[in-house]
DNA sequence: TTGTATGCGTTATCAC
DNA sequence: GTGATAACGCATACAA
């Protein structure tokens, strides 16, 4: 099971090694007879270039750079920031150069403002997190009209041209949520879907999870489910009396990451009969978690989202693989017991 | 933010590449003058080697063997050798060739055999998926002597100068089942422990499983927990009785992926009302799963097992990369709702 | 103690 | 059309 090189095959088929690479790569300029010879011996053997040295040759910088909300102003970014970290060690020995920026993720100009900073530096590719709709539209077609390829990770948006999505489907996302919120609840019960500071900007996010949600209640028949939005700094003053107004409510689903929030109210007034389902690994949530306040995370597993992402344009440059044009990962249903199995150790 | 080669450094220390290698790789036979030069260099700057070009260098063959049973006889082990073809696939072009041998799995002494044919061939490492534990140091103690680099899977044993193992934690495996049974069982239940076809061999396997799943209950207190070991070819003859011998008995957690063999008689026999907990993706599992006969499968994700065990021991070879002692999996935790978001595209 | 030359496999260039 | 040759970055054998 040797492994065969250029310089095998042009030894065995009585030719150079530039003919060999002419036949490979079909650049013509071959005579019949020499191509005859080539190809013999490449239907014999099973070459596969030397992945290691045909990198080496082309010897590229490679510059990517990763567009995503500050994990200080919202802590469910803070393992994409720590997968960045990770590919940035992980690919800085092949000659992959990562940067990170940052966007405030309540204003749309500072998404469109950071981008242009960044296709200022006409990097090889944009990895982002397109939270913003319109402003997404924008800011790839000018990455497209520079040839800057694109990747995006956590919401999934119809656009044009845009493939090399990373994340999850979020409407499954959300029949999972409902398919154990039912394991947990009564019959017939009443359930509430809680999105948390979520404007319409990025509504689709939870809106896919709701519809998710939605649908399986709606296949089961006879829960009453309701939806309410809220501010974060409202919780306390208005959460009281949602729950008053419905009597009976036996669930909530929390459609981001601050479930903890909810937690919190619901710990602190002892409504702990109100089961809680909620997202991601946060610590806040981990903690409530625990104490069985929250019953399910899903885990979304944002580092390796952000991971697979680099991954996948490193590969593409280094290696020349084709990148997925949608790579969708497993939802994770979190307990208290299978959690730390998750965490890194 | 550029990368320097060992060239860039040679030119900025005013000296020649051969003594930057010398004075990197600390070979000595530097003068005092020259490694400081070349030492100020450095500090200044990030020289990071490029691997690519050092594995170039090296350009040797490496020979991996994946010693498993045969998947024809238990379907468990397809996803392994899914996992094998895949690594195949992926590596060759690196110049590793990986091979695989299967043994009997219910015989030990075609696991020595075939063992014994693998360190004939000298391979630079081998990994392994130890059932058998005397067996097993047998043979690791003989690739030790042979210098061959060992790596196991799937079964964590506890043996001598054995590292390098990817697999799951077992103990935790079954506590996280009890915690599912908990969920879906009426208080104080009665609930049995099913090990189907396994004898003392790999009993450590199962036992682990099962001592995480007791102890579990044991904290809860005041539930049945009966364990039943069985032959695959008597269910039919003997699980009607033993359902009837405990009465009342509300769960069914069966210790290995052969789960599909109990629900099958349960659906039979009309039993819905015992819940059953298993393991893995098998088609047949997944089947009852959807049936709702299953309630919950845990996935041990074999065919990730075998890959990443194959990753490190490739990233080892090409890039020096250290193996991980220890590489301990997320325990899925699956129903019918997330499962096809854990299945193949 | 130092520097230079060579080769790993692939590819691009350049004479012939 | 063809076949030498150089270069990518690193490591090493060898010459100075």
């Amino acid at each position: 099971m040797k492994k065969y090189t250029i310089k095998d095959i042009a030894e065995l088929a009585g030719v150079s090694k530039g003919t060999v690479d002419r036949v490979i790569h079909k650049r013509g300029k071959v005579s019949a007879k020499a191509y005859e010879k080539v190809n013999a011996v490449l239907n014999e053997i099973d070459y596969k270039p030397n992945l290691l040295a045909r990198s080496l040759k082309n010897t590229k910088e490679y510059h990517i750079c990763v567009v995503l909300p500050d994990y200080k102003e919202d802590a469910f970014w803070t393992p994409c920031f720590e997968g960045i970290q990770e590919a940035i060690n992980e690919y800085s020995s092949f000659g992959i150069f990562i940067e990170y920026y940052f966007f405030d993720l309540m204003q749309p100009s500072s998404f469109l403002e950071v981008h242009k900073k960044v296709l200022g530096l006409l990097p090889n590719a944009v990895l982002l997190a397109p939270l913003f709709y319109k402003e997404t539209v924008k800011v790839v077609a000018n990455y497209n009209n520079a040839n800057i390829l694109v990747s995006k990770f956590n919401n999934q948006l119809d656009i044009e041209n845009s493939k090399n999505f990373v994340g999850q489907d979020l409407f499954k996302s959300g029949r999972i949520a409902a398919s154990l919120m039912k394991e947990i609840t009564s019959k017939n019960a009443t359930i509430a879907i809680i999105n948390i500071d979520e404007d319409s900007n990025n509504a689709i996010y939870v809106q896919e999870k709701e519809k998710g949600f939605r649908s399986y209640f709606n296949e089961i028949g006879n829960y009453t489910i309701v939806t309410w939005n809220c501010k974060q700094q409202n919780i306390d003053d208005t959460l009281g009396d949602f729950i008053d107004n419905h009597s009976g409510l036996a669930g909530i689903f929390v459609t981001t990451s601050k479930v903890y929030k909810i937690a919190a109210f619901i710990k602190n007034k002892q409504l702990a009969h109100i089961k809680i389902i909620g997202y991601d690994l946060l610590d806040e949530n981990i903690k409530y978690l625990n104490q069985h306040i929250i019953h399910f995370l899903i885990h979304q597993n944002p580092k390796k989202q952000v991971y697979l992402g680099l991954t996948y344009l490193v590969e593409h440059f280094l290696f020349n693989r084709e990148i997925p044009a949608k790579s969708l990962l497993p939802i994770d249903i979190i307990t208290a017991e299978n959690l730390d199995t998750y965490l890194e150790v």
